[in-house]
DNA sequence: TGAAACAATGCAATACCATTGCATCGCCCT
DNA sequence: AGGGCGATGCAATGGTATTGCATTGTTTCA
């Protein structure tokens, strides 16, 4: 009956821990994906490898999405309440920012479906848009 | 005078050596792409970091393009013949088999065009579906 | 032809990012 | 209190990418 954050973890199956709720705190504070180098930066001194481990359960069980974005980094972003592991609802498109270097989701961009010639069998579809970010755009 | 790969090379506007017409010819010779492991196995025991130069040097070229296929080591593919360092003439998807981690194009199989909402400047566009590849696919 | 100029190569070293091993800590339950 | 178990933290390791620098090779031109 304490924070409603904690919540959140519990509805995902994950024990809620100190550091858990720290981290999941980081990323609902901030609107774009983070690396793992990005939390432990946010967080001030944590150890990297619990944060590693920490996001790393949060997405087995459905809470955050991982994004490859080409930057040599992993970044990762919350997921909609109703997304599950094997399941994901919020299959959208993700921008990279050459310039500020910053990933972030397109909730409202669908990937699209794209039929493939053959015998492939499709598990998953990642589309990465590269180039300047609203932000950078205007700036520039 | 002599290879047609050297015409290759220099019709890109690169100089040919005996390590740049090894590693053309293996990647010509691969259906795959190739990561920089994997072209520095093939070639038995060559330097990594001239192999790593040579795959530079051909993706600044426009011989080949770089896949993140979000295994960890980029993929290198040959380019189409009419592509160019500022505009690349084959943005086609690229299938990942999570079974065999062999990364394929798919030259068929164009990248859509997604309209995004807002500022966004779209500089390249990465689409990569990950799943069983056709023969892992009927060997299951 | 010989030397300068430039490009390519190879070895060493470095920088990240990710992951594992293992001991310890903290919490829950009996 | 004590056992059990998950979470944490430090150390160590593996893998990929990249840079520095000396050397080698090749082209250019006096
Ligand atoms: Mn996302
Ligand atoms: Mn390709
Ligand atoms: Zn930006
Ligand atoms: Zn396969």
């Amino acid at each position: 009956m304490a924070h409603p954050q904690e919540d959140t973890l519990i509805a995902k199956q994950i024990t809620p821990t100190a550091m858990r709720l720290l981290v999941l705190d980081v990323l609902q504070q901030h609107p774009a994906a983070l690396s793992l180098a990005d939390v432990e930066q946010l967080l001030g001194h944590a150890d990297r490898i619990t944060v590693h481990r920490t996001l790393k359960t949060f997405t087995d069980k459905g809470l955050v999405h991982r994004i490859e974005d080409g930057s040599g980094a992993v970044k990762f972003a919350l997921c909609e309440p109703g997304c599950t592991p094997e399941q994901h609802q919020d299959l959208h498109v993700h921008f990279f920012c050459t310039r500020c270097r910053e990933t972030s989701c397109l909730p409202t961009v669908a990937v699209p479906t794209i039929p493939l010639p053959g015998a492939f069998q499709v598990q998953e579809t990642s589309l990465v848009m590269k180039g300047l970010c609203e932000r950078c755009a205007v700036a520039s």
